[in-house]
RNA sequence: GGCGGGGUAGCUCAGUUGGUUAGAGCAGCGGAAUCAUAAUCCGGAGGUCGGUGGUUCAAAUCCACUCCCCGCUACCA
């Protein structure tokens, strides 16, 4: 094993119900973004994501499609994994509720939970919602124009009563307000943590987290005839990637506890009260922090089949590609807060900060290295008092952007790159090397090597959000791949190497141009 | 109903220990430059800072009331 500090994160598991859509993308660039920042930033990284494949829903999905639920997730898992990968996610496991090791994980806690005495069996009755998966008190509910009883997300409730086993929620109020005052960063932003805080200030009942009804989940070890309630089958994912129940193992030991939970704000209540209640009862460190995101909306819309605003995620990468749709999302959405997205957006983004901030600044300063120095990147001279100042604020990124990091703002690392980004093409404009060159070469040669040394810094520090392009960028500067791309060459101490013979430049990030077809963001009723 | 967040330029937003002409990006207008991916740089313009009333020499910033939006939560039914 390797002495690096390790960070585990991880994304929450998608309900393959349906295919992948925006949001899955969102939360996936999201996490892959943090993951490859800790990466470069020295950390031995375990990034997971997968399926969540039980429950009720996949059943009825299966049941309306005239399938079964192992066809219906045979079909539709693969598509959420050539999601990841397209998506140019580095995950290095993807978990399916649906294995094995799950199986042997899930019933491992469901009995550490029981051993603590937490888990008891009585009658349940109450309203159910099949799309929530979550029970509601009677008072949640209402009767909608229809007649028919919904619950608070709008979606239809229907009367249960049956045998189940209950999770003593009502005896961890205490611990868990606790643990929320202990560590003021569990979730993430803070405003949800009051929410959380304030919900379970309020009282906790204990829950029901099994089903005799159906058939689709993991068995409860005791009782055959009953199943796990989804949730508790779906939060232990993050434990069985870890290796759990093998606790003494060195993966178990080396990455639990989590150091990271990406969500949706949706399912903040499940992660934040009923996870740590379920590790604490079975003798498992909670997890760090909790994130969570939230939506996107396709021009100001919540996107659905209704309103014909449907974007599939593979085909926005086919119109502007994975790189500028990465950037787009992690640098518009300030993360934590919804966000709104649509083809011009996008193709605004793309325009002004990819292909005429960044893209060009390296276009016309690599290009006249290549034709008037011969491709070889020149030595600075002394440096003047712009060539320090932006130096400087070169340098002056990775502190920042760890410090974003901190709380997950990734937008906040790319505009501060990008300030810079912009400071930098002012200083190339302002010392004006194209001219400098027939009245003083050497000032040239330090205007470009310390435009080439901005362009090195800011390139590394894209690499999370954007792997290949900023990966390309790194190539036109002569930046050998390994080691001198890692955030420990960023900063004062490092510098590019001057003399170097650079590839011909080649614009990394193109400009997009409207195609003559309609764009996918288009409303395709 | 309670708690919390928010209403600032055409759009997206930043801006509170109250204090010179309220900021940024994008869009728009004018100019410069022409090394570069028709990119870049500079400049003007653009806002009764949700509304009303108050405190103050001075309020986007504090107080009261009020309108609207969003989140969590409760209750009635």
């Amino acid at each position: 094993m390797t002495d690096k500090p390790r960070y585990y994160v991880t994304t929450a598991i998608s309900y393959p119900n349906a295919p992948p859509h925006i949001g899955h993308a969102y939360e996936a660039i999201a996490t892959d973004a943090i993951a490859r920042f800790k990466r470069l930033d020295g950390y031995d990284v375990f990034f997971l994501t997968g399926t969540d494949e039980h429950g009720q829903k996949i059943l009825q999905t299966a049941a309306r499609e005239g399938v079964t639920a192992q066809t219906l997730i045979d079909r539709n898992v693969p598509r959420f994994k050539a999601m990841a990968e397209r998506l140019n996610c580095s995950n290095d496991d993807f978990i399916r509720t649906t294995e094995q090791r799950h199986y042997r994980s899930s019933i491992a806690i469901w009995e550490a939970m029981e051993k603590n005495g937490d888990i008891y069996q009585d009658k349940y009755s109450g309203w159910y919602s099949v799309r929530d998966e979550a029970f509601y008190d009677e008072s949640e509910t209402r009767l909608n124009e229809q007649g028919v009883r919904i619950g608070p997300q709008n979606t239809p409730v229907e009367w249960v009563e049956e045998e189940s086993y209950f999770f003593k929620l009502s005896a961890y109020q205490q611990k868990l307000l606790d643990l929320y005052a202990r560590v003021p960063d569990f979730v993430l932003p803070k405003e949800r943590l009051n929410e959380v805080a304030s919900f379970v200030r309020g009282g906790l009942q204990d829950l029901s987290i099994s089903r005799a009804t159906l058939n689709w989940g993991i068995p409860v070890p005791s009782n055959n005839k009953h199943v796990m309630y989804v949730w508790v089958d779906a939060l232990t994912n993050y434990i069985t990637a870890a290796g759990y129940p093998d606790t003494n193992s060195e993966k178990f030991k080396r990455y639990w506890p989590a150091d990271l939970h990406v969500i949706g704000k949706d399912i903040v209540r499940f992660h934040a009260v009923y996870w740590p209640a379920f590790l604490m009862s079975a003798g498992v460190e909670v997890p760090r922090c909790i994130f969570s995101h939230g939506f996107l909306f396709n021009r100001g819309e919540k996107m659905s089949k209704s309103t014909g605003n449907v974007v599939d995620p593979f085909s926005l990468i086919d119109d502007f590609g994975v790189d500028p749709i990465r950037y787009f999302f992690l640098r518009e959405v300030p993360f934590g807060q919804d966000g709104n997205y649509s083809h011009e957006a996008i193709a605004t983004r793309i325009n002004a900060d990819l292909a005429n901030d960044l893209g060009n600044l390296a276009q016309r300063s690599l290009s006249m290295v290549a034709r008037q120095l011969d491709g070889i990147l020149p030595k600075p001279g002394i440096y003047s008092e712009n060539d320090k100042t932006i130096l400087a604020a070169a340098d002056a990124m990775i502190i920042s952007a760890r410090e974003a990091m901190k709380t997950q703002q990734l937008h906040q690392v790319l505009n501060q790159v990008w300030a810079v980004i912009a400071d930098a093409n002012r200083y190339f404009a302002g010392e004006a090397p194209w001219a400098l060159a027939k009245t003083d070469p050497p000032r040239q040669g330090t205007v470009l090597y310390v435009t080439a040394e901005v362009l090195r810094q800011a390139a590394i520090l894209c690499l999370p959000f954007m792997p290949t392009a900023a990966g390309k960028l790194l190539d036109l500067l002569g930046v050998p791949p390994g080691d001198e791309r890692t955030f420990a060459k960023l900063g004062v101490g490092s510098r590019i190497a001057a003399g170097t013979k650079l590839p011909a430049p080649s614009p990394v990030f193109p400009r997009y141009v409207e195609p003559e077809t309609s764009p996918a963001t288009s409303p395709t009723k």
